[in-house]
DNA sequence: TCTGGGGTCCTAGGACCC
DNA sequence: TCTGGGGTCCTAGGACCC
């Protein structure tokens, strides 16, 4: 083997982000507890660190503790995407300029690398450098964890969020803080360590992230996977997975919703589809990708086991790849035809497009008419711009105009930093 | 009445080929 | 009675992540 590289990871991790965005706009909520709900306004997907200590537990659906949040006065906000993404922006904007090696891993954390950075400066005073940055900047609290391997970092930024006296930056370069840190944590809040792998490692004695570290990993992995091994590797200051820095183009481009209700008719249900398709095509044109592959499913709802079920998925390749919103639209239409049923109160729907090319780059069917629309490529450019600018929307009929499916958003606030009309007011 | 959405990776097993 | 062996590709399902 290989001698083990001096690499170093900064893992950077906003703290409740969603709530923390929607506080940023509300100074009257300062030391309110708020929680975001997911879309249709289904369940808890974030809470401030008020609704945390009242004990309003992450992804429970809201009619469960709707009691719960009445009685506190939790305020509830419904998921306000344009917001978010524009706050994640500016966030991992500013962690650029300090490294610019950064892997965005989600719309809240960022990894950084490190590498050769502790010949330069001590490495909890830069953490503790870009967290005053943030902050200032944005607004936004984030946690810091560092150490030589990403799963290590992850650990570390852990405990900088759970111990209060480390103000949530932790350095776990040293193997002896490594070492004691482990002993404290439960295997399960182990990166790559999920529910089903916890149960198994508990039934065998392994309870701790040290009971881990010290598992064989070539054992382990002919028992688990070789995610495990890497897990038991990375535990042990031996990096494995290396910064993605460059982001990997997208395998597969999912859009799916639940209705605001149940939808029975079959033209409202169609519309849904266009929809989604509508917006699975933006997506694929911004990826700079054509599909070959286009799936379409639509299910009752699984929740309302008293009722008839239906679940129901088609998949099609076309002859050749597309990036087209009138072609993948055609395509959807007809497999949604070829799935529905009458009868069934629908609850969920969407399309799935996969098998992606660079446009141009293949072979078109030649035994088949081309499809290719001459002008295809200048009508989608200009929808898609009209539609980024916010000047209004242009779309194809089929998606309907006022629809009845629509998400239910309730609690929706204001667009603040990507709408002029929203924009905070400061009196 | 009311239960999110969007991804990735790994493995096992079958089809198929020589 | 007795029916190879090895490789590749594809798919479905499981597990995990945020």
């Amino acid at each position: 083997m290989s001698a083990a590289k001096n690499t170093a990871f900064a893992l950077v991790d906003c703290n409740n982000f969603y709530a923390s965005c929607e506080k940023l706009f509300r100074p009257d909520l300062k030391h309110t507890p708020i929680v975001v709900l997911s879309n249709n306004d289904g369940c808890i997907v974030a809470r401030s660190k008020e609704a945390k200590a009242l004990g309003i537990k992450m992804g429970v659906p809201v009619f469960q503790v709707q009691d719960a949040l009445r009685k506190h006065g939790i305020v509830c906000f419904s998921s306000n995407y344009a917001l978010y993404a524009d706050m994640s922006n500016r966030v991992m904007t500013t962690l650029e300029e300090e490294a610019p090696r950064l892997e965005i891993y989600s719309i809240d954390e960022a990894f950084m690398d490190l590498t050769g950075v502790e010949r330069v400066t001590d490495l909890l005073a830069f953490g503790q450098r870009v967290k005053a940055k943030v902050d200032k900047w944005t607004g936004i609290t984030v946690g810091v964890g560092i150490a030589p391997t990403k799963t290590l970092a992850k650990l570390a930024n852990h405990a900088a969020k759970k111990y209060p006296a480390t103000g949530s930056v932790v350095d776990l370069m040293n193997p002896d803080r490594q070492k004691r840190l482990l002993a404290l944590v439960d295997v399960g809040d182990v990166w790559g360590v999920g529910r089903r792998t916890t149960a198994k490692l508990k039934a065998k004695g392994i309870h701790t992230a040290w009971d881990l570290a010290n598992a064989n990993a070539k054992v382990m992995r002919s028992e688990f996977s070789v995610v495990m091994e890497r897990t038991i590797r990375e535990l042990n200051g031996v990096s494995c997975l290396d910064l993605e820095w460059v982001r990997p183009t997208k395998q597969q481009i999912i859009c799916s919703r639940s209705f605001g209700h149940k939808v029975t008719d079959k033209r409202e249900l169609g519309e849904a589809i266009a929809k989604y398709m509508t917006r699975a095509a933006e997506k694929l044109r911004s990826e700079q990708r054509c599909c070959r592959v286009v799936s379409v499913f639509i299910r009752t709802s699984p929740f309302i086991p008293n009722e008839p079920q239906y679940s129901a998925s088609l998949t099609v390749e076309l002859p050749n790849p597309t990036d087209d919103t009138r072609d993948l639209l055609a395509v959807a239409e007809r497999i949604f035809h070829r799935l529905y049923r009458a009868g069934y109160r629908y609850a969920k729907g969407g399309v799935m497009l996969a098998d992606f090319y660079e446009p141009g780059t293949v072979q078109q069917d030649f035994l088949c008419v081309d499809s290719t629309k001459t002008n295809s490529k200048a009508l989608m450019g200009v929808m898609d711009k009209i539609n980024r600018s916010g000047m209004g929307q242009v779309f194809f009929a089929s998606q309907g105009v006022s629809p009845q499916w629509a998400m239910k958003r309730e609690h929706l606030s204001p667009a603040y930093t990507t709408k002029w009309d929203d924009l905070p007011k400061v009196w």
